[in-house]
DNA sequence: CAGGATCCAGTATGATACTG
DNA sequence: CAGTATCATACTGGATCCTG
């Protein structure tokens, strides 16, 4: 027990200081919202209530586990609701919350530049590359 | 060579399939913007260039690594500049364009919204653990 | 239909040490 | 100061099988 001191003081502070990070909660809800499901699934939810079934062919490229799993935090995080429906095969339709729905007009946003500046993109990066080379 | 077919033509369908979804630029696009340290160096940004290590003061739990592999990102992607001023210790400027600015509002818009709606946020998730225990 | 559980590969990220 | 290079790993995400 002797060989730590300058390791261990170290790690002691990163403790700390990863203890004052997740003590700020508003970058840890940005980081979670600063998810590519989380994007495609608010918008694709926009239109209305879909299925599970409809929402993964939808986003056409979701694994289940993913979509599962972004749609149980988004219920946590309650920006959607999740309905059961009891029926021979089960139905279960996934909504916005209002907290949600004031969360699409950014994400919507967010996509709406991707797709408006995608071009200028690649052209800086056909530059970049270029130089570089 | 004959206990697959249907899982062969599944992985056929598969690549077809990724193979679509790498076509499509814009998704890649949302991907690579939707991330923590593009938000917050974007957002660092706004106030007017700054230096490689203001950035990292400024960021404060950013790694070397991450702040220049995300900077390298963002300056392929013509989000930002790079300067480099040579002087006795080297100085390294960061800068947005105009291409960097265009996407600081929505950037601008996420953490708000985030900052905003932590608690809401936080009383939902408290709601959920509850029903769920 | 709508998942839950599990296994596994790839990547993202961090810590550390070294350099012009 | 502003990185680069390397190593180690934790976590993401996909494939697969199983269930109510």
């Amino acid at each position: 027990m002797a060989t730590r001191t300058a390791t261990q003081l170290r790690a002691e502070e990163r403790d700390r200081y990863d203890a004052y990070l997740a003590a700020c909660p508003a970058r840890k809800l940005l980081d979670r919202i600063s998810d590519k499901w989380v994007s495609l699934l608010l918008t694709a939810l926009a239109g209305g209530p879909q299925r599970y079934s409809e929402l993964s062919r939808t986003i056409a490229g979701v694994s289940q586990k993913m979509l599962t799993q972004t749609l149980r935090g988004l219920e946590r995080d309650g920006l959607v609701t999740r309905t059961v429906t009891a029926a021979v095969p089960v139905r279960v339709d996934y909504a916005l919350t209002p907290l949600g729905a004031s969360l699409l007009p950014v994400m919507t946003a967010i996509k709406a530049w991707a797709e408006t500046n995608i071009e200028a993109v690649e052209r800086a990066q056909r530059a970049y590359d270029q130089a570089g080379a």
